[in-house]
DNA sequence: CGACACGTTGATTAGGATCAAGAGTAGTGG
DNA sequence: CCACTACTCTTGATCCTAATCAACGTGTCG
């Protein structure tokens, strides 16, 4: 199952230790934890709504979203995924999944099995800090989505989204705050912010014609990020970032 | 400060304890826990979007709901939190809050300093542990707030919200699953669903006349549980109750 | 009894959904 | 190598859900 010469689970440390400072054994004791990798497909399921979960998800490379579906068939992504990131540390957790994991892209991803994440948590305090700090920056970002996705408007909204991707990308070492790749599909960003892909569509346009940003394909180019964060009523504390990267109305 | 008799941290106890077992001496560390105790009258804010939290609070009576405030003024409800409810977990670990908590109505609230939370989840690992869990479960319920506001209609959306309450006021002891006082305004439930005071009131007219639900001020009757759950697409599994109290589709 | 918050209802408007169709673009197979 | 296919993006026309605007009723409390 492995795919690089030198699996590692170094992505995740450098996440945790972002959150909280993590002595030499520490990183020792993280980066010794057991795993299976596995190449996932775009597209692929990780984790389905109402799976018994044994295992997390780190994200070692690639991006992933979380979703649910809800009565009528349609779908709402309630976040993004990247490098570092363990997914579905709340899934694994809880025991009974309660939405959906995907690949955005394709994905290299480690799996842990859930008594290890407990396990190191307790054993070395600093670890579980970090990672119950990042469940806790998890929540956080959920209830800026609630009041995006509740009392936004499209416009707004969608340039919400844009400015979030950017700062999280740029902390994840992915892309520039002010120029990056967006892995996704505008009926994907659709299911992001609660739109239809039509929608969706008129919306990016409309910043674009603004000369808030500029496309090409799925590159997003964002011409002034002042303005954007204004336009997208956009201020990173939700974040919870290091203080030099909240570059919210600063240039 | 105290205001009861016998002031405790009982029933935050009660909320532990149902998300793991604890021991004897973990019970008895929890309730030796230091706390301020005041009376919050309603309306009033215990944290403000951008605090220093110092403190966690524990609801030892009455109801609160944390929200946030968008570029345009527009109020976003988060979640409604009832007795046993440690609010706040989040903000208080995380450093600086991320949005407001107030008062829905007057409540008892007991102030436990951040780092005496800190140490004894820790020091506790079940306690620790059902901490960890329980803002898990809030995540969890955030992420169906996002599915609900995002991609239900206004007619679903008060259903499923009908039903949460109607589960979590069961659990917390504070009502009957068909028979509850719910104790928000109209232009609150607004807040909460992503919708205006007008809407609602004609939303919650439509559950009325389908016979869905009855209502007497502010008291909910809930005629058909299944047909209700029905029109909200409604799962308790995002509560992650145990099974016995997980009567979604069932009488 | 007056003030005020809350609930209710009607009339109208608007933001975004839906329906429909064409234009890239990438992958696939003959 | 090119036709075929399928997905994504784009744009126009129309519809509809929920917002907005407005007014009145009801209950409560000082």
């Amino acid at each position: 199952m492995s795919i690089s010469s030198t699996p590692t689970l170094q992505p995740m440390l450098r996440k945790l230790s972002y959150w909280g400072a993590l002595g030499e054994a520490d990183k020792a004791a993280a980066l010794a934890l057991p795993f299976k990798q596995k190449l996932i497909e775009a597209q692929k399921y990780t984790v389905r709504d109402g799976d018994q979960a044994t295992h997390s998800c780190v994200l070692l490379s690639g991006f992933a979203y979380r979703h649910k579906v809800v009565g009528d068939g349609s779908r709402q992504i309630l976040s993004i995924n990247m490098k570092g990131d363990i997914v579905d540390l709340q899934n694994s957790l809880l025991g009974t999944a309660d939405h959906n994991v995907q690949a955005l892209t394709q994905c290299e991803v480690a799996f842990i099995p859930r008594d290890e994440i407990r396990q190191i948590a307790f054993e070395r305090p600093n670890i579980g800090m970090a990672m119950w700090y990042d469940t806790l920056v998890d929540g956080s970002i959920f209830r800026e989505w609630i009041a995006n996705v509740g009392r936004r408007d499209a416009h707004t909204r969608m340039a919400h989204l844009l400015c979030e991707f950017a700062l999280r990308l740029k902390v994840a070492g992915l892309g520039e705050r002010d120029n990056y790749v967006l892995p996704m599909t505008q009926e994907q960003l659709a299911d992001a912010t609660g739109l239809t892909p039509v929608h969706v569509n008129r919306t990016l346009r409309a910043l674009d014609e603004e000369g808030l940003i500029s496309r090409d394909k799925r590159e997003v180019r964002i011409a002034d990020w002042k303005k954007l964060a204004a336009a997208g009523d956009f201020q990173s504390g939700y974040l919870h970032l290091h203080e030099d990267q909240t570059v919210t109305s600063e240039g």
